[in-house]
DNA sequence: ATAGGGTTAG
């Protein structure tokens, strides 16, 4: 028999336009050079390594030479060969049809499966040689080392894969041990169980089997998964006295491993030397380098990673577009996001899910409401399941921008989706959606369906309601919740204390005193500044400052700017602008607020963006002091002076601080007026605020 | 899928 598939190239063939393959639906005879491994000497019989399966379904039949049946004849034997019909039995099909080679995976997907059903089998079974054997038995006799491969490849069970590897070892005549026990190594792997990889190793050792670089490599990834960063490091310097050269996965292994561990000094002086060393560095090991970037906080060098990997011509992957769009959504550079996104598009990229999750945090982060609407809706449209923290970081952001109709629309989606379940973070930003436009008695429901839903009410439920009863005016209602707070045997943390502090901001004077006792309570330092603002305490020199700076310096920096934000607003509110200028300027001492103002040669400016609106009006006030003091001293201003609010996407305003901004400076008379093309700035020329500046000193002399 | 590295967060 010559071969089973044939091949009518010559003009006289029936078929001269096309190379057919002759297949058998029930065996499958197929080119050699497609044979995935070559069974030596070629079984006289299928070997059966599905027991539940008939033979003549079985994939075996690999061997060209050997059809498994006698009764299948040869092509060339095949009355309807020369018609080029197939008889019922048979089909043809062009080789280089796709049909073929979803045929020959077809057969070989049956094999695979089996193999894989039988590591399923050793998964959940007792670790005892008796029953592990009993299932390999089932794979006969002519099983081939290659199966055995596959099998320990697929396997979980710590216990019974030691067990396993014992059968082939003595079963099969073993040509590359090595390449068993590093699959073995990559079962201990999984289960994160370095101390049975490092056993596993010396018995390789004791067997005369030499360890090689993929040996060193799954046992510094399986020390990297234990966040045992020194065992990484123990093995990797292990390595060139087995012989073994660090190679390009040595090295990202290593890399990874660094950066998990937290020390990215040492993953990024790899990176390096893998640089100088010219190795070929891939997509993957980019990736990990921009990753650890990422997370390390250093955005530009995420950038410039992405850079050099273009520049040596290597091509970026799914998952490097992935991490970078990543990278620049904790970055807050959603504009970025936008740019990468299009360009991995461009390259013809399909995003995944992670794809999709990192643009939801970057435009929900970034408070990008309608990009992360639409990311939304296109993974409901191509039916990707959210989870629990993506549906918050919706939420999240729906809250953070007012969007009360979409934050409803999509906690139902949420609450009939099958795989997730709303919890208290969930709660916590319908509280606010509702406390941002507010609904009280909404948010109030809200807090009662978590507590039915079987959630304890936590500090971030009950500090969102403290915001909706503020807002509402409900002091009262704000006591109250904050002493449930304590009640609950709850210690306030630095956003519930701003909380309170905020809803001071909005609070009528004569209320004040009911929430300054919460506040002394909450945070006894904070309480004794507030206190000094409310009582409108005369203290001597620096006093107030020194005591405002201690608090400061004792609270996240996080939370900062927003302490001192509120803190301006309460001053400004009770006409104490001498202490908001005072609290401004430690600010700026603290670096809390930072190039408020900034000058070019044709353009002065003011840049409010953050701000409140009392540390707005204060920066101002100061500026324009600033001003006045230029032109007292004969000096010249620039031709144009310019104030940006930002585009005023703030929390808890309706209109962002460029609209009740305008009215303000309507108000001081000062000639500011908005620019038709750039969003959120406010210009005025050299003589416009000149006569200004010289007509509000006249009226402060009059006043004086 | 068929001996080694990468994307899941608030």
């Amino acid at each position: 028999m010559t071969m089973a598939y044939n091949l009518c190239s010559s003009p006289s063939s029936p078929c001269p336009d096309h190379h057919f393959l002759f297949c058998n639906t029930l065996s499958a005879p197929r080119p050699l050079n497609l044979t995935p491994y070559h069974p030596l000497p070629k079984p006289k019989k299928p070997i059966s390594i599905s027991p539940h399966s008939k033979p003549s379904l079985q994939i075996t039949h690999v061997s060209t030479q050997n059809p498994p049946s006698a009764q299948t004849p040869s092509p060339n034997q095949n009355p309807d060969h020369k018609t080029g019909f197939s008889s019922k039995t048979h089909i043809w099909v062009n080789p280089k049809n796709p049909r073929a080679s979803q045929l020959r995976h077809k057969s070989q997907n049956s094999r695979y499966d089996s193999l894989v059903k039988v590591a399923g089998l050793l998964n959940s079974c007792n670790a005892l040689e008796k029953d592990v054997y009993s299932i390999l038995g089932e794979l006969g006799y002519k099983i081939v080392e290659q199966d055995a491969v596959i099998v320990l490849n697929n396997m979980s069970n710590p216990n019974t894969a030691p067990i396993v590897l014992k059968y082939f070892q003595e079963r099969i005549k073993l040509n590359k041990e090595g390449i068993l026990y590093n699959v073995t190594l990559k079962v201990f792997r999984k289960c994160k169980a370095l101390d049975r990889a490092e056993k596993l190793f010396d018995e390789m050792l004791e067997r005369g089997i030499r360890p090689d670089n993929v040996t060193f490599s799954t046992i510094i990834s399986c020390a990297r998964l234990c966040s045992l960063p020194k065992k990484a490091v123990e093995w990797f310097e292990k390595m060139p006295s087995f012989g073994c050269e660090p190679d390009g996965v040595s090295f990202a292994v290593m890399i990874d491993a660094y950066g998990r561990a937290g020390n990215v000094e040492m993953a990024l002086s790899l990176y390096d030397r893998a640089r100088t060393e010219n190795w070929r560095i891939d997509a993957v090991t980019f990736s990990t380098v921009i990753r650890i970037y990422g997370t390390s906080g250093n955005f530009d060098g995420c950038l410039n990673v992405y850079e050099e990997m273009k520049a040596l011509g290597v091509k970026p992957n799914l998952v490097l577009y992935n991490t970078l769009l990543d990278a620049m959504g904790r970055a807050k550079r959603p504009w970025q996001v936008k740019t990468i996104y299009k360009e991995m598009l461009n390259n013809g990229f399909t995003p995944g899910w992670a794809t999709y999750a990192a643009l939801l945090r970057a435009y929900g982060k970034a408070r990008y409401g309608e990009d992360a609407i639409s990311v939304y809706r296109e993974m409901k449209e191509k039916g990707l399941e959210l989870n629990v923290v993506l549906y918050n970081t919706l939420l999240a952001m729906c809250a953070d921008v007012g969007f009360t109709d979409e934050a409803i629309d999509i906690f139902e989606d949420m609450k009939s989706s099958e795989n997730c379940k709303p919890d208290s973070w969930t709660f916590s930003s319908l509280v606010t959606v509702y406390s941002c436009c507010g609904k009280v008695s909404e948010a109030e429901d809200k807090l009662n369906e978590m507590l039915d839903a079987g959630f304890e009410p936590d500090i971030y439920v009950l500090t969102s309601l403290i915001q909706c009863y503020g807002k509402a005016n409900r002091t009262d209602d704000v006591v109250r919740t904050f002493n449930r707070i304590l009640e609950l045997g709850i210690t306030p943390d630095e956003r519930s204390c701003c909380c309170l502090l905020n809803v001071m901001t909005q609070t009528p004077r004569e209320e004040l005193v009911k929430l300054t006792g919460c506040i002394e309570k909450a945070n006894p330092k904070l309480g004794a500044v507030v206190k000094l603002l409310v009582e409108e305490t005369n203290i001597e020199g620096d006093i107030f400052k020194s005591e405002a700076g201690e608090l400061l310096d004792s609270i996240g920096a996080d939370v900062r700017k927003a302490y001192c934000n509120c803190l301006i607003d309460l001053c400004i509110n009770l006409n104490l602008l001498e202490r908001a200028c005072e609290l401004l300027d430690l600010g700026l001492t603290l670096e809390i607020y930072t190039d408020i103002q900034s000058k070019s040669p044709i353009q002065w400016s003011l840049h409010l963006k953050s701000l409140s609106l009392g540390a707005a009006l204060t920066a101002l006030h100061i500026w324009t002091n600033d001003l006045s003091k230029v032109l007292e001293d004969g000096e010249e201003l620039p031709s144009l002076l310019g104030i940006n609010t930002g585009h005023g996407k703030h929390k808890y305003s309706d209109k962002g601080l460029a609209g009740v901004f305008e009215s303000h400076l309507k108000e001081l008379n000062a000639p500011f007026h908005e620019a038709p093309d750039k969003v959120g700035w406010f210009f005025t020329t050299k003589v416009a605020a000149k006569s200004w500046l010289e007509s509000r000193r006249s009226h402060e002399v009059v006043a004086a």
